[in-house]
RNA sequence: GGAGCUGUAGUUAAGCUGGUUAUAACGCCGGCCUGUCACGCCGGAGGCCGCCGGUUCGAGUCCGGUCAGCUCCGCCA
């Protein structure tokens, strides 16, 4: 008898359809011909009996080839492997007695093959197409479409795509637009670094990628468009993290004749709604509230993790005139206590003192409270009485660690914030499957450069102030606060918006703090300057990181895992191998020369 | 621009203070098997130890550089 080779066996549809998907059939189908189509996720070959799990995106079903139902068709199943393509067309019958699969939702059934096709063979894979096998990123991302055939990466998919029918159904449900924005566009005044697309109808010109749509949605609310959603793709020509890439997706909307409080409403019932929907999780509306002030204060950071207590002390006062000279000339001194931290060893004391230096920090300052002794390298620095306020002012009592950072304000607070989040982690302190969102507001409307030497939005410069603060644009800009509130779920600001101005003569002196002169103005966005000429009406609103809401929905570690198909850390895209070369035929076209390197 | 971690069969890992033929599991190939389900049993193949250079009688192991992936700082809402 010739050899059967998988070859032969090719065959096309030719009709058939399927009827059933892979995790469909249970015992009411008993007795059913069913067809169904998939990829070999397991070869069970007995000789005399094959078993084959047949996989699609929705699950997996045994089907049986067996001689007594089709003996040619079994005969030819012996050329399957894994990840090959086939159809079976069969009768659906229960499992015999005690042979059932609890762990498979279709486990209580199986398909006895009548007739079969090959539709495809497949290569044995670079790995094995199952959730438990650990594959290094690297494979994942070169063999994008074969980590989605992995339930893992596919759930959050479509994930992914149920959060998005849900904001899409709570928006149109409350009388948005969805209006598509452009892509190539002017490059913006503020914030990221652009990507550029070069014009080949205008040579020497180029479009940028949007940043957001920040001022399209704005010209909307000056076209009477009142209420504006898009789910859309927005683009930052910055390093990469594990929660950020050079596209990503916001959810962006507007609205006209609105506050802060309305925005703010519409958006935390957005929210709530995806978490129901999507989870079944219920977050209580209104959302907590903090200002911009009390989170830097109290948890070093403008995006609090609120699922665990822990919180910064300022002790400045209180070791002003210690004999320890880092903490008496200290601008700022600030202790993190931590309940039940003594346990720490020296090696972890020494790891965490490495951790905070990543964020400026010279050292990282601690006392032990071991039963009542305090076991310190700095205790001796300290008076009784010093040692005493510090026990009253934080509370110490035995068992405790308390850990101090001393320095430049933005140091300290970044430095206990993230050891903060750190330490959360090592004690547990951080319940898991828990959702604690809250808005930060009253962030100040600019901060100063130290760099550039001047004035910048913290949100970007079409950022209303408050009405109150709208005389100090003029005199005392750093103290006016802006009319803009961010979203944090956990630890991750997953949105951030504003009320805009739409009065020109408010404009005009944000621009003017700011350092924009006329000229700059007029020939960056004075479209939007002469568009406020015109009868804009009060508006705001706010965007929404898609991709980092899906982390949180799915509790995705990294982006990547919420994406199809993502970028490196490089920023290239290991499957087509993108940013590749052109040719000088294609520069030429576009007006540009690269400038020779190596010599 | 900077810091750290990782890189060894197809995959995931082990490989001690440098020492003879580089291990294991899974996968792959061949054979047997009519109730398996991550099937089982028997047999087999498979390695530029990321790459380049150095130290050494001798390098997977030590040193320098480089490339790639990841995490972070800077950067970025």
């Amino acid at each position: 008898m010739p050899e059967l080779k998988a070859s032969d066996l090719l065959t096309d549809l030719a009709g058939w359809q399927r009827t059933h998907h892979c995790s469909q059939l249970s015992s009411a189908d008993i007795g059913r011909r069913v067809c169904l189509m998939g990829w070999v996720q397991y070869r069970r070959d007995h000789g005399g009996l094959i078993f084959i799990d047949l996989r699609d995106r929705r699950g997996l079903t045994q089907v049986v080839f067996s001689p007594e139902s089709n003996s040619r068709a079994h005969a030819e199943a012996h050329v399957l492997r894994t990840e090959y393509v086939l159809a079976i067309q069969g009768l659906v019958r229960l499992r015999p007695e005690g042979m059932h699969n609890p762990n498979l939702p279709t486990g209580e059934v199986e398909v006895v093959v009548e007739e079969w096709k090959l539709l495809n063979r497949s290569r044995t894979p670079p790995f094995l197409i199952e959730d438990r096998i650990d594959v290094s990123e690297n494979l994942r991302l070169k063999y994008r479409y074969l980590d989605l055939r992995r339930s893992h990466l596919a759930s959050n998919i479509i994930l992914r795509h149920k959060a998005a029918q849900s904001v899409r159904s709570y928006l149109n449900s409350q009388d948005f637009l969805e209006v598509e924005t452009p892509v190539l566009t002017r490059s913006t005044p503020e914030g990221a670094r652009d990507f550029l697309v070069p014009s080949r109808v205008n040579q020497g010109h180029f479009f940028a990628l949007p940043q957001s749509p920040q001022l399209f949605k704005q010209l909307l609310m000056m076209g009477g468009l009142d209420r504006y959603y898009q789910i859309v793709r927005c683009f930052r020509d910055e390093d990469l993290r594990a929660d950020r890439q050079p596209e990503f997706t916001q959810i962006d909307l507007e609205m006209s004749f609105v506050d802060e409080e309305q925005v703010m409403a519409v958006a935390e019932d957005m929210v709530s709604t995806v978490f129901q929907e999507i989870l079944s999780r219920t977050l209580p509306t209104p959302f907590p509230r903090m200002t911009y002030a009390q989170a830097v204060r109290d948890y070093g950071v403008d995006r609090p993790d609120i699922r665990f207590d822990l919180r910064l002390q300022e002790v400045t006062q209180v070791v002003r005139g210690s004999q320890f000279r880092l903490f008496a000339q200290a601008e700022v001194v600030k202790a993190l206590r931590v309940p039940g931290g003594d346990v720490l060893t020296r090696k972890e004391i020494d790891d965490l003192t490495n951790f905070v230096k990543i964020y400026g920090a010279q050292g990282l300052a601690w006392i032990k409270i071991k039963d009542s002794e305090w076991q310190s390298p700095i205790a001796k620095f300290l008076s009784p009485q010093e040692q005493k306020s510090l026990q009253e002012t934080l509370s110490l009592v035995p068992g405790d660690i308390v850990f101090f950072q001393a320095g430049p304000p933005e140091m300290v607070n970044a430095a206990l914030g993230n050891l903060r989040l750190k330490l959360g982690y090592r004690f547990e302190f951080i319940p898991q499957d828990t959702f604690a969102p809250v808005w930060i507001t009253d962030f100040p409307l600019m901060e100063w450069n130290t760099e550039d030497k001047r004035w910048e939005a913290c949100h970007h410069p079409f950022t209303s102030p408050r009405e109150e603060d709208i005389h100090l644009l003029t005199s005392h800009p750093e103290q006016a606060r802006a009319r803009s509130y961010d979203l944090v779920i956990n630890g991750s600001e997953i949105g951030g918006g504003s009320i805009r101005i739409h009065r020109p003569e408010v404009q005009k002196d944000m621009l003017h703090a700011l350092g924009i002169d006329e000229q700059e103005a007029e020939s960056k966005f004075g479209f939007l300057l002469e568009a406020l000429q015109y009868g804009p009406p009060p508006h705001g609103g706010i965007a929404f990181g898609f991709d980092r809401l899906i982390m949180i929905l799915s509790n995705a570690p990294s982006i990547r895992d919420v994406i199809a198909f993502p970028k490196t850390q490089k920023g290239t895209c290991l499957l087509t191998e993108a940013p590749g070369p052109v040719s000088t035929a294609q520069l030429r076209e576009l007006g540009l020369r690269l400038r020779q390197t190596g010599n």
